[in-house]
DNA sequence: AATACGGGGTT
DNA sequence: AACCCAGTATT
């Protein structure tokens, strides 16, 4: 019974949060949604619903990104109740560039509970139960907004915590799903009276310090006790299975204009881009081709303004954009915007991409 | 367990 | 061009 893996004990790590949180209170980034370690041990809390907000636009998305889309939700948005009382098109305009658009949707439903609630739900089963809270904004929202004595596990975290206690598998899914299983309960084991510093502590190592690629250790405050820095393999953590590549898919844009605007028209609500305005378009099947003859929408003087790429989870679209501008105005549903404003409408950016083809000329 | 679902940054 | 994400919902 004695490799590496089977003499873990819990004392190996006893003052591995401690460490932590001394270098948090140093270092600790400051975010606009985040309460300064001075300002928690001073009894400070933050505001539930900016944590909630904060983590839904932090899923998969990087601190850059969300910031700017977090200033606007809370100067738009500034209590619960407000969102809950938005226009759902409105949500979905100020949230578009964010991508997941099925998140603004959920955002925008889980408001509307939050505001017949008394009280900002306060346990992981409570917060599980609100839409488009899965088990790490629960544990995110829990341990920040509440100090409930759980970590949350994003991917940051999976990298930290699997290079401080060298656990990786064989590189498989199989692999991958146990590690990942040995890493929430493990990371569980550490958890400080500080719980939602701590949470912050390690996404804030994983991001700058612990990174994927050239870990810079000497400034770590794990440096001495990261079992994979004594292996000296810290890249070779954490083991995910390789992504399979994506296929390319080609479509047909049509920008339509007519006496100074341009039709777009709103995608169902799920699926991709759900609930999104977009220019008119021909399907984008994978191996699909598809001629302007057959596709058109309207019969028209069509001009080639080049191609749209764009890069989607599962997929890259190649997206040849046809404009046409109509004296008359054709019989097709849809809104007009004016073309001064269509960028702002709130399109994805992979609409906007071709929308700006269209418009250079 | 696998897939659908955006977008941008880093190397 | 490959890899990395501050994940959740659905199948």
């Amino acid at each position: 019974m004695v490799n590496a893996k089977s003499t873990f004990v819990k004392s190996d790590f006893e003052n591995a949060a401690h460490e932590l949180l001394q270098w948090y209170d140093q270092m600790a980034r400051r975010l606009p949604w985040r309460l300064s370690p001075q300002a928690r041990k001073n009894g400070d809390m933050p505001d539930p619903y900016r944590v909630w907000l904060s983590e839904i636009m932090l899923q998969q998305t990087t601190v850059p990104h969300a910031a700017p889309y977090f200033d606007k939700f809370t100067r738009l948005w500034p209590k619960v109740e407000d969102l809950a009382a938005a226009h759902n098109d409105d949500v979905m305009r100020e949230w578009a560039g964010l991508g997941y658009y099925a998140r603004a949707r959920n955002l925008h439903k889980c408001a509307k509970v939050l505001a017949g609630l008394d009280a900002f739900p306060n346990t992981i089963e409570a917060l599980l139960a609100l839409p488009g809270v899965g088990p790490y904004t629960a544990a995110a929202v829990g341990s920040i907004a509440f100090d409930l004595p759980v970590a949350p596990v994003d991917g940051n975290i999976e990298r930290v915590i699997s290079r401080l206690m060298a656990i990786a598998g064989d590189g498989s899914a199989a692999g991958w799903a146990q590690d990942k299983k040995e890493i929430t309960q493990r990371v569980q084991t550490l958890v400080p009276q500080r719980s939602g510093d701590f949470a912050q502590a390690m996404m804030d190592l994983g991001a700058s310090v612990c990174t994927p690629k050239s870990p810079n250790c000497m400034i770590c405050p794990w440096m001495d006790i990261c079992l994979a820095r004594q292996e000296g393999n810290q890249e070779s953590y954490p083991a995910k299975p390789k992504r399979k590549p994506q296929p390319i898919r080609n479509g047909l844009a049509f920008v339509i204009f007519h006496e100074g605007k341009v039709l777009l028209q709103r995608r169902p609500d799920s699926g991709l881009l759900g609930g999104m305005l977009m220019p008119l378009s021909s399907p984008w099947e994978e191996g699909g081709e598809y001629t302007l003859e057959d596709y058109q929408p309207v019969k028209a003087d069509w001009h080639y303004r080049g191609q749209a790429r764009h890069v989607f989870t599962h997929f890259a679209l190649h997206w040849d954009v046809y404009v046409a501008h109509l004296t008359k105005k054709p019989d097709l549903s849809g809104d007009w915007i004016d073309i001064d404003m269509c960028l702002e409408a709130g399109l994805p950016t992979v609409g906007r991409k071709a929308l700006k083809l269209a418009l250079d000329a």
